[in-house]
DNA sequence: ACCCAGGTGGCCC
DNA sequence: GGGCCACATGGG
């Protein structure tokens, strides 16, 4: 798996990587699109909000997610209480500016049963342990891997490291060369750094800024 | 007129 | 475990 350096060198860069992107951008908290998913502590309703994001964002660029949360947010629909009210027809067109909103909003809503019905709200989270509910999300059709974490990580502060389409080619970029599974990789960074939340929201947002920037 | 974007699931081998 | 495809809109 390790092509260019040893499991020990690859902590080291890790940890080297985190700084020089936290010196080259700064803080993600203060500012951009990511200060808010950064942001903490957050309200419910915040939180509900970044669930609500992590499915309209799934492969599509943020800009349309932005205009497809604006649109859910001038109809008093950012919320997944009010998702689990609507007809599918009205969140569908809604969401049109995301991409894919008919498996979107489909989406959506099963999320919405999640964390309401089976749940029984979202404040209720706190007493689900993360791999317990980690599982549960995996479970939701249309939930993956990054989803799931996306909404561990950052609606609920649970230490799990995202990884995305620019994790692995900054992984690519900087350490490795082939042969990431979505486990491999997420092992990598949660080995290497201090299990911390707020470092992990952190350095999930600086690497997208960066490889952004890259291309 | 192409080609791509913070994925996921289904189907195949 | 991996390769390929559908899903859909908006912007380069």
């Amino acid at each position: 798996m390790v092509e260019d350096f040893s499991d020990n060198q690859i902590k080291r860069r890790i940890n080297r990587l985190y700084g020089d992107l936290l010196a080259k951008h700064g803080n993600p908290t203060n500012s951009g699109q990511w200060g808010f998913w950064c942001k903490r502590p957050k309200s419910a309703e915040e939180k509900e909000k970044v669930i609500i994001e992590s499915i309209l964002t799934q492969r599509t660029k943020w800009k349309n997610v932005e205009i497809a949360v604006e649109k859910l947010q001038q109809h008093d629909l950012l919320s997944l209480e009010k998702i689990l009210l609507t007809s599918a027809k009205i969140i569908e067109n809604l969401i049109k500016p995301a991409g894919f909103y008919m498996q979107k909003a489909t989406r959506l809503r099963s999320l919405a049963h999640f964390f309401i019905e089976v749940v029984g709200g979202i404040e209720k989270v706190e007493m689900i342990d993360t791999p317990e509910l980690r599982k549960k999300l995996l479970q939701i059709n249309g939930v993956g891997n990054e989803t799931a974490d996306d909404i561990l990580l950052y609606a609920f502060e649970r230490p799990v490291f995202v990884v995305d389409e620019y994790t692995r080619r900054f992984a690519i970029r900087h350490m490795l060369s082939k042969k990431l599974t979505y486990d491999y990789l997420q092992q990598l960074f949660e080995k290497a750094l201090k299990k911390d939340y707020k470092i992990y929201q952190d350095y999930h947002a600086l690497i997208v800024i960066e490889m952004k920037g890259e291309k």
